[in-house]
DNA sequence: GATGCCAAAATTGTAGACAATCTTTAGCTG
DNA sequence: CAGCTAAAGATTGTCTACAATTTTGGCATC
């Protein structure tokens, strides 16, 4: 899979403790150190071939974005994933990419909306090819708001979003790759919002990915219902 | 002035780093620290009695919170604040307050509803003794919105909000006082968005805020059409 | 006088050692 | 045998020293 470029890691100056954040935030999203393990700090930094100093930075940061939690002289241990904070992640989103939304409505250049309708085509043909292997929709997925975001032309957004909100929501599709909401209905919102924005209609491009956003978590919260 | 308490400071099990972040937050935010200076570790380090270990975790947690901006290798500045970042800020409060807004108005309890009013009534008596001193009144201010964000009753937006968010906001009325919006103005506002909320009316509820807050925002973006 | 280069100084990055705290376990007591 | 106590072990918190890099200052050259 590609991994999704970290915007903060703009610089190739690269610190120890920048290439261990990087690569711990990596294998705590895939899931490759389990959610809820208790992470030993020697470990670690023998792990990722440095010394406890950078390692302490990066968990610090880690600690900011939410995917490690600290207890004082006890340790570090990665946080746990639980539906109701799914649930509550997809409030934000949908305030957040509304907003999105409505700004790059006014924001976007001539070039980026035809950048997104490109990005919507190849997916198409994607779609015409494999049906319904949810995985690469969501990759695509991802692309498309990802796009959108940048679109708002608003640096703040976009940092809080891609650069903090959307790791979590990487590690939530990773581990609870269950939750795919049909790739078909998703393409057709998609599109829709592409119109939207193409006729730099604000309040409907807002409205439009409020509820494509929303009904992705009523989705989740009556798969829930019936689980319980 | 009361000191805001950062949610994040739960633990009394305080670690040296923890009590630099926090002390040295509060320097940033109240403009002791001025922004935009380069700040030196070891400087800093014999400043606040530690070594540099527990400082450069708490560099990088600030700047998790964009409150300083580092370069690797040669060091830490403190952020400078610019009228274009403070309104992308203030899409930023209009999105997520506009939905903590709507939230309150469905999950707080009667008796939050009930605490949020008399905060109100209590700036209204402030309001009376005088008039428009503005400083009273924009930590009255945050009262409001802190509260009113906790009764969205959303963990997650809550901290997004308050224990990050905000910090930002504050540095900016530390050194931008001039920016007071009309207090009587804001408070009739309040007003509004506290019955809509009592009427359980989260769509005018979020209404409501989402105008108070871009109202905020144009008033600042006039001042700087005009200052140009 | 301006520009480019080189060495010295200062600052950040990293590693390792020690101190403080928590956890575990062995042993004692009832 | 359950529960408490205390010592041993392990882990985190902090400090100091050293390495790597950048910045500064001076000198030579154009």
């Amino acid at each position: 899979m590609a991994t999704v470029p970290d915007i903060t890691a703009e610089n190739s100056q690269q610190t120890s403790a920048d290439r261990v954040f990087n690569a711990l935030q990596d294998a705590i999203v895939q899931g490759e150190i389990p959610q809820g393990s208790r992470v030993s700090e020697t470990e670690l930094a023998e792990r990722f071939g440095t010394s406890r100093g950078p390692l302490r930075e990066a968990l610090r940061r880690l600690e900011s974005r939410r995917l490690v939690e600290r207890t004082p002289h006890v340790g570090v241990r990665v946080s746990s994933l639980d539906l109701p904070a799914l649930i509550e992640l997809y409030y934000l989103r949908e305030a957040l990419e509304g907003m999105a939304a409505r700004l790059a409505a006014d924001n976007m250049s001539d070039e980026e909306v035809t950048g997104l309708r490109e990005v919507l085509a190849t997916h198409e043909q994607d779609e015409a090819l494999r049906s319904d292997t949810a995985y690469f929709q969501q990759e695509g997925d991802l692309d498309f708001h990802y796009r959108l975001i940048q679109g708002s032309h608003n640096a703040t957004l976009t940092q809080l979003l891609i650069g903090e909100l959307y790791h979590r929501v990487r590690m939530y599709r990773f581990q609870f790759s269950a939750f795919a909401n049909r790739p078909q209905k998703a393409f057709a919102e998609h599109q829709h919002i592409v119109e939207a924005i193409e006729a730099r209609d604000g309040d409907l491009a807002e409205l439009l990915m409020r509820r494509h956003i929303s009904s992705a978590r009523r989705n989740i919260e009556q798969h829930l219902k019936e689980q319980t």
